[in-house]
DNA sequence: TGTCTCGGCGG
DNA sequence: CCGCCGAGACA
């Protein structure tokens, strides 16, 4: 009497996962179609997030159709990557919110962030609403939360720590010089403009004054003066890495 | 207690 | 309209 009670197996998933399909037969909802998906250990899916919390990302489902049990390569275009991109360098990055700069709090009765200015004479309160892109504020020294993070290869072992160029000097209190190295790779990282060093002029003021005389958006270390020494320095490197690397590829040909 | 089935909420 | 899931019905 029950109609299709068969568990068939389901091309778009790995060996072993079957699909059914039951008809409800009364009520206001007779005649729709129920999809359930079981696992090759038997466990019963009825929803497609109920299928992603458990195969995680050892399966992509992001063009899987539900519903047919298909890959649907229409329809589900929204997440594409940018074309010429040969990698995705987002894939397998933590999202550890101690590497990112802090962001703006906004309550959520706003609608958008509301920066607050202050007009110095008339002291009347201005509100500015911006629109488009954001200026993140950065807190001062946020890059000593980097401090005593380290860095593994592939084999996990600890990295041995960098050592510094003696050019480059920390700048505030009790950096430490892997610190320099972290928010100086992460200036490299994240800033959209040019890394030029915090300002030493007023080394003397700005420990005690950090919030006058440090500048958030440059990394922790002295503004470095590059000479024509430096440049030559550098190329002559890039030279030798090149000749290395010329090397290495002829090591490679049959 | 576990499974089956339909209702119904929210997108 | 439909995906997803709660919960009643039933064993």
């Amino acid at each position: 009497m029950s109609v299709q009670r068969e568990r068939y197996d389901c091309s778009a998933l790995p060996k072993g996962w079957k699909r059914e399909e039951v008809l409800r037969k009364t009520g206001l909802t007779s005649g729709k179609m129920d999809v359930y998906y079981y696992s090759p250990s038997g466990k019963k899916f009825r929803s497609k997030p109920q299928l992603a919390r458990y195969l995680g990302d050892s399966v992509d489902l992001s063009s899987f159709d539900f519903r047919t049990g298909k890959v649907n390569p229409v329809l589900l275009r929204k997440n594409k990557k940018p074309r010429g991109t040969l990698f995705d360098y987002s894939r397998g990055m933590r999202n550890d919110a101690s590497l990112v700069p802090p962001i703006r709090q906004t309550a959520s009765i706003f609608k958008q962030p509301v920066t607050v200015i202050k007009t110095q004479p008339s002291s009347k309160v201005k509100l500015e609403i911006k629109h488009g892109l954001q200026e993140k504020p950065k807190q001062l020294f946020w890059e000593k939360r980097l401090q005593g993070l380290q860095a593994f290869d592939a084999q996990t072992e600890v990295m041995r720590h960098v050592d510094l160029p003696a050019a480059l000097k920390a700048v505030g209190p009790n950096v430490e010089d892997q610190t320099v190295l972290q928010s100086l790779a992460t200036a490299l990282h994240l800033s959209p403009g040019p890394i030029t060093g915090a300002r030493t002029e007023a080394k003397q003021y700005l420990e005690k004054n950090p919030g006058v005389f440090v500048n958030p958006n440059q990394p922790l270390v002295a503004a470095v003066q590059i000479q024509d020494k430096d440049i030559t320095q550098q190329e002559e490197r890039v030279d030798f890495a090149r000749q290395q690397l010329q090397e290495a590829l002829k090591g490679l040909e049959p």
